[in-house]
DNA sequence: TATCACTGTGCAAGCGCTTGCATGCTACAC
DNA sequence: GTGTAGCATGCAAGCGCTTGCACAGTGATA
C-alpha cells in the first residue's frame, strides 16, 4: 500500500531528520527528556518549534493508551448551576494538560449513556455533574475507567458533594425567624440527588422547627416551570414562603408572582439554591449558595488524581452551603 | 517488542476470529457496509454487539486523518449568550455523529491561540464564537483546517452572523418615540465583533431620529461591570435612556441603579441586548432578540457543510434581530 | 467449454508515535 | 590494559485500524 495522505503536516521523522537523530530521541525529548542529554532536548524543542511540529495525539494515543483528554457530561448547559462550574473544571483541565470534551444529555439518561459511550474511548476519565443515571450504571462506568461525580453519593467512587444542609438549615431557620409557619417546597427532579438532598434538608429543618410543609413537585427546572407552577403556589392558602429547587425556578415564580401582582416579600417570600443568579433579580433573590466553581475545579482535581493513581480510598468531598439573605424574605404575611 | 497492553479491551481482530473471517471484512463491515454481503454485515454486527466491540478512535484516526470531532471555542461560558448556542451547536454536532471539544478562552486571545493549537490535530474542524483572535490568526488557522465564525465577519470564511441592526434600530425608534433625545451606549469589548456591530448600529440609529448619543466602555461584559458603571451613567445628566452591550451589562445596571432608588424606567429606560435573561427581570427587561440557539445549530450545520466539501462560496448567514419590549423603557423624564 | 466481468474477501502495508532492549561510548577502578 | 558500570542513543516492533490491490468464485456471454 502506498501511503494516503502526503499533507504538509510535520511529523517525527521530519524533526529527527532534521536533527540528525532518530526518531526515538525525537519522542523522547518531549515524554522523557530527563532521559537525553541537555543540548539534544534543546536542540530538538527548537527544531520541533521551527518546523511547527506537534505530535500527533492520534498516534500517541495509539500508542501509549492514554489520549490526554476528559469528558464531562451534565443534563442541561442552559441551567445557570453548570456554567461556572464546567469553566473551572474546563480551566483546571486545561491548566493540567488536558483537553475536554462536552456532553450534553439534555436531562435524559439513555442519552447519557449513549454520549458516555460515545466518549469512552477518546477519554481517560469522566466528570459526571448531576448525572440521571443509575447507580448501577454509574458504578459499571466507574469499574472500566476513572469516573468522578458530583452531587451524586455513590460509596466508592471519588464525589464532590454540595451539600444543602447547612444552607437550607439557615434558609428555614430564617423563615421561622420572621414567623413563616406554614411554608412550601417547589421540587426538582427526582432522578437528581440534589433534589433528594434538599428535600430532605427542608423536611427536617421544618420538623426541627415546628413549621407545616408542603411539597410542589415540577419536570424540568427551569425558569418556564418556575413561572407555571405560581398557580399551585398561590392555590396553597396558608403558605407564606416559598424554597425552590434552584434560582431558575425561583426566578419563574418570581416572574409569576410579578404579573399577578403579588408583593414580593409581604405576601410571599421566596427562597432559591444555588445563587447563580447574583443578585440579579428584583427584588434581589435569596438564595441558598454554594461555591459551584469550586465543585467543579475540585472534580478535575480528583479525577487528576485518579488518573495517576492517587486516588485515596472512597473520596468524599463535601462543600458547605449557606444563606445569602437578599430581598425576596421578609415577615410573614398575617392573614 | 512485546504488547504493551493486555487489557480487556476488544479488538478488530476478536471480532475477526468469532467471525472467522478477516479484520478487513469487519471494517468494512462498520465503514463501507456496501461491499459485503448483507449476511456477513449482519454477523459481524451481531459479534461485534455481543462481543461490546467498539472502535478504537484513536486506530481509526491514525489511519484515515479523521477524528469525528469538533471544537467550540468561546470567550466566556458563563455569559449566559453562550450556553444556549453551545447546547444547540453540541446537539446538532452529536446528532451528525461527532464529539466536541470544549475551550474557553477567558476572553484573552492568547489563551484562545493555545487552546486552539492543543486541540487542532484532535478535531477536523472548529467552530469560533466571538473569538477574540485577530484576523489574520483566523484566516491562518482557515487555511490550514474548516472553521465557522459565529459573530465575526471575516471574507472568504463560513460565519453566521447576528445582525443587530433592526434590533437595535426598532429600540432606538421606540426610545425616540417615547420621547428620549439623549442616549448613552454602554459598550462591551473592543475586540468584540459584536460590540463594534452593535455601536455602529446605535450610532446609525441615532442620526437617523436625530438623538444626541454618548458612549461609555466597560470592561469584561458582565454584572460586576454593569453595578459599577451605574455612576457613570448617572453622571450624564441629560440622558434619559441607556442601550447596554449585553443583558448582563444591563442586568447589572439595572441592580445598581435600584440600589440608589432610581426608577426604572420612570427616571431611566434601559434597553439590554441577547433577550437572555427571559423575562425574569424586574422590571422585566426590554431586550435586542435573537436566536442565539439557531446561530449554535446553523454554525455546525455550515461546519458540517464545509467537513464534506460542500462549502458553498464564501456563506455569510446572517440572523436577524428584532425587538422585545417590557418593562424597563418608558417615556423620557422631563428634567 | 473458454472468456470475461463482476462481487465479495483477504493480504499486508502503513498511519505516527512510544518503548523494551541492544549497542556504542566514556570514565573509572582494578 | 582489561573489566565494568552507566549513560545516551538507535533499532524495530507494535498500538488497532483502514484500504489499495490481488484473487477466487460466480454467472453470463461467446
Amino acid at each position: 500500500m502506498t501511503p494516503r495522505r502526503s499533507n504538509a503536516a510535520i511529523i517525527i521523522d521530519d524533526v529527527a531528520r532534521a536533527a540528525g537523530i532518530s526518531t526515538a530521541t525525537v519522542s523522547r525529548a518531549f515524554s522523557r527528556p530527563h532521559m537525553l542529554r541537555p543540548e539534544t532536548v534543546a536542540l530538538v524543542r527548537k527544531l520541533a518549534d521551527q518546523l511547527g511540529y506537534q505530535p500527533n495525539p492520534a498516534a500517541r494515543a495509539l500508542s501509549t493508551g492514554r489520549q490526554g483528554n476528559i469528558a464531562i457530561v451534565l443534563p442541561d448547559i442552559a441551567n445557570p448551576f453548570f456554567p461556572p462550574l464546567l469553566r473551572a473544571a474546563q480551566a483546571a483541565a486545561d491548566a493540567a494538560g488536558y483537553s475536554v470534551f462536552l456532553g450534553d444529555s439534555d436531562e435524559n439518561s439513555t442519552r447519557e449513556a449513549r454520549l458516555i459511550g460515545k466518549l469512552t474511548m477518546q477519554v481517560e476519565g469522566f466528570i459526571l455533574a448531576s448525572s440521571r443515571m443509575t447507580n448501577r450504571k454509574i458504578v459499571e462506568l466507574g469499574e472500566r475507567q476513572p469516573v468522578v461525580l458530583i452531587n451524586r453519593d455513590i460509596p466508592g467512587l471519588p464525589r464532590v458533594l454540595i451539600d444543602p444542609a447547612k444552607g437550607i438549615g439557615a434558609a428555614v431557620e430564617h423563615l421561622s425567624q420572621l414567623g413563616h409557619k406554614n411554608i412550601a417546597y417547589v421540587s426538582g427532579p427526582a432522578a437528581s440527588w440534589s433534589n433528594q438532598q434538599r428535600e430532605y434538608a427542608v423536611e427536617k429543618s421544618c420538623a426541627k422547627h415546628k413549621l407545616r410543609l408542603r411539597t410542589l413537585p415540577i419536570g424540568h427546572p427551569d425558569f418556564e416551570s418556575g413561572r407555571e407552577i405560581t398557580e399551585k403556589v398561590l392555590a396553597l392558602k396558608r403558605v407564606t414562603a416559598v424554597i425552590t429547587f434552584d434560582d431558575s425556578v425561583a426566578h419563574g415564580l418570581l416572574a409569576g408572582l410579578a404579573e399577578r401582582g403579588i408583593d414580593v416579600p409581604r405576601a410571599l417570600s421566596v427562597i432559591g439554591c444555588d445563587d447563580v443568579l447574583g443578585a440579579s433579580t428584583y427584588p434581589a433573590l435569596t438564595s441558598v449558595s454554594a461555591r459551584c466553581d469550586e465543585a467543579g475545579r475540585l472534580a478535575f482535581e480528583l479525577l487528576h488524581k485518579s488518573l495517576n493513581d492517587e486516588g485515596g480510598d472512597d473520596i468524599r468531598s463535601v462543600l458547605d452551603t449557606w444563606l445569602v439573605a437578599r430581598g425576596t424574605t421578609g415577615p410573614a404575611r398575617i392573614d
